[in-house]
DNA sequence: ACAGGATCCTGGGGGC
DNA sequence: TGCCCCCAGGATCCTG
């Protein structure tokens, strides 16, 4: 679940505790990860000094510093993953996959995925170039502009809710932004992608950095497992307008939130703010 | 070519 | 109370 708030908030906590330190050590686990660890990464990081941890849609890239330099340490949280600084010597939590020794010698970097849909891997210099670029996965939202979001809506007869699930064609938006989203810019999550005008096109590019900016405010959404810091919630469930709230009134018209599946998942709208034409 | 579906995984919740 | 089944979802691969 954590999507693009929930990362820039976790990238937000990491990036003055990480950047400058160097890694002393890796241990890895014995579970299986979705991109199984190679031995051989291990060389590639140890003594490596952490430049920059920054955030690419739902990806937090680590850049390596010299000698070698365009390399990363890149992770990806999927539903249930946790990268959290702890004390050296504190107990390992269960599904703990990774475990980065730190030269501070005082805390560590600890990469946690009880379903292991995350991802941790080393990324060499190409690849960490390739997704810097929009060629592999879209523009950050505030990059989007309207004129490229309707050129890319106007070239499929998906719906809207499935286009803003794909990350090719902006990063960052996952299954409850892409619904708040969508209510936001009082658009039906079932619309088929190129039916829209033009000013719902620039509504809709204006709702989702709208939704996204707030979300970062209250540092993202805490659904069973989001955690940043030590045991930090995020607050923005409190903020939901449709997402999980089926059966409940609309905060806007009190008609009752529905629920249906587009696009493989779960969604949730209102039947009178966003009207099928 | 494009769109939709299956797949991976496990804790938690609902239902019986 | 206890057990079982099903559900949640991002990215990727597969099928029609």
């Amino acid at each position: 679940m954590p999507e693009l708030p929930e990362v820039e908030t976790v990238v937000r906590m990491l990036r003055p505790r990480l950047e400058g330190r160097m890694l002393t050590g890796v241990h890895v686990g014995p579970r299986r990860l979705r991109v199984p660890w190679q031995r051989r990464w291990n060389a590639r990081l140890i003594g490596r000094r952490l430049a920059h941890v920054q955030r690419r849609g739902k990806w937090i890239v680590i850049d390596l510093a010299l000698p070698e330099s365009g390399d990363a340490l890149l992770v990806h949280l999927g539903m249930t993953g946790r990268l959290i600084l702890a004390e050296v010597g504190a107990p390992t939590a269960p599904h703990t996959h990774a475990v980065f020794h730190l030269d501070d010698g005082k805390q560590e970097l600890r990469f946690l995925d009880p379903r292991r849909f995350g991802l941790i891997r080393y990324l060499a210099a190409p690849e960490r170039a390739r997704l810097q670029s929009t060629a592999a996965l879209g523009p950050e939202p505030w990059q989007l502009t309207t004129a490229n979001l309707a050129a890319q809506l106007a070239r499929t007869r998906r719906c809207l809710k499935a286009v803003l699930l794909d990350q090719r064609v902006l990063a960052g938006v996952g299954n409850i932004y892409a619904d708040e989203a969508l209510f936001e810019a009082r658009l039906h999550p079932g619309r088929i992608a190129r039916t829209l005008a033009r000013q719902e096109v620039e509504r809709l590019r204006c709702a989702v950095v709208r939704v996204l900016e707030r979300a970062i405010r209250k540092h993202g959404s805490t659904i069973l497992t989001f955690y940043y810091g030590d045991d930090e919630h995020g607050e923005y469930q409190n903020e939901f307008r449709v997402y999980g709230r089926q059966d409940q009134p609309c905060r806007r018209c009190r008609t009752p939130i529905a629920a249906t599946r587009l696009a493989g998942r779960s969604t949730h709208y209102c039947p009178q703010c966003q009207p099928l034409p």
